[in-house]
DNA sequence: CTCGTATGTAAAACACCCTTTACACAATGA
DNA sequence: TCATTGTGTAAAGGGTGTTTTACATACGAG
């Protein structure tokens, strides 16, 4: 899975550790789903869907 | 998170082995899904919408 | 130069996802 | 009756997701 987070993260001028605030999980876990480590749970993709106000699909893509 | 997996299914007469095999999972996966015993992967989620041809927001849904 | 902020990374620990194998039970049909 | 199919569940094991703590590097502000 590729995912559009820095980048969606940059435009809104968020660090890590801000998103992670709103997400309620560690700067780590942000920054290792951004540098593609893994892939986030389906309950974290939904509240990140949430965050940005966009569609999982329009975050993450198969690859 | 919840789930339409059982209803999507039954709505096109598939065996929990007849999805398991559409998505390249065990029957046991669709299964504790379908039962609320865990959420799929990410990856296994984009599969499922795939499979059903809907959007991941249309089958699960954050509880 | 120094301090604070942002980012990448690592290890250990724990919980969760998914597998295989296996058993149980209900319903259906030969 | 007997075999088959569909579903639920369990245990054990491997792999993944997330945490905490910690260290390193880069960079801009002062």
């Amino acid at each position: 899975m590729k995912n559009r987070l820095k980048v969606l993260r940059a435009e809104r001028s968020w660090s890590q550790q801000d998103l992670a605030d709103k997400l309620n999980v560690s700067r780590q876990s942000v920054n290792a789903i951004e540098t593609g480590k893994y892939d986030p749970s389906l309950p974290l993709a939904f509240k990140i869907a949430e965050v940005f106000d966009m569609a999982i699909e329009a975050i993450f893509e198969r690859d």
